[in-house]
DNA sequence: ATTGCTGCAAACCTTTTGCAAGAAT
DNA sequence: ATTCTTGCAAAAGGTTTGCAGCAAT
């Protein structure tokens, strides 16, 4: 086993995540999860099956939707709504909440701390928990605002 | 002319909007303001069409689209994004940002002016102006932390 | 008379689903 | 042997678009 900085997860790990669920160990899933170790930070469900398709054709979409809720259930990954686009996914070692431009699409990844004020006091005066995570905040980044 | 109260807008100020931008003032349009005025307070766009549609039939879904574009273009309402979900449109008098939860749908407006001290620390640590009315927040209500 | 708006139908994009065959356990 | 996964194809949900005719200006 490699080592890791952080809490990066290995391909490894992730095997080891989905068998604890009795998922089991299949091609497509080995060639998703190395694609998504290797890709890009924030890839749409489409550009995850253009690179496993050009790396692996034959395999379906429909394939790499599930594998993807297969992912999202065991934890390993999770997808966030961005506006009216389709969703982004990324490794959950990786945990964020997202800033999304919604002029040129930018996704700027910040620490979920930076709401720690906003859960609390959202918490108190309306009895609800927001989970920042989970939807992308859109605004412009500075080269849009222009 | 009514008096109103806060800055509700009337039928009349809409269609002034409108028409200001050189936009025609038609009859579908007049029955869509009619219905966004007196209907619930965050339709989707199958509920306007629902809504249109039980008080003059015939009128075709894509106008509704098209004619919420326009209504967005003078200013007069703005949608908002729901998670996965469709759309959710509303008055911009009515102006606020959104927490929705994700597991019984319900929206709670809240006032912009929350936002304050996340917009002014966002903007000066990432160089980018969140728009909190422009994506609800995600997270759970209180029923349904339970 | 001009040209913006409409209804209709079809297309679009993203995601989900039914099903029978195939593969991991 | 069992049953989880896959590929295919079709469907579904939400929204957009092309087009010819109609209507507001």
């Amino acid at each position: 086993m490699q080592t890791s900085r952080t809490h990066e997860l290995t391909a490894e790990q992730i095997y080891a995540a989905v068998r604890s669920g009795g998922g089991r160990l299949t091609v497509p899933l080995r060639i998703l999860v190395d694609v998504l170790i290797a890709g890009e930070d924030h890839p749409t469900a489409d550009e995850l099956i253009a690179a496993v398709e050009s790396r692996t054709p034959g395999i379906a979409p429909s394939t790499i939707y599930r594998l993807l809720q297969r992912l999202e259930d065991a934890e390993v990954i999770e997808h966030i709504h961005v506006g009216r686009g389709p969703a982004v996914y990324h490794l959950r070692h990786n945990e964020h909440a997202h800033l999304v431009c919604h002029e040129c699409g930018a996704i700027i990844g910040i620490p979920e701390a930076t709401f720690d004020g906003l859960v609390r006091s959202i918490g108190r005066k309306y009895d609800f928990t927001i989970e920042p995570r989970h939807a992308a905040l859109l605004g412009r980044c500075r080269r849009c605002v222009a």
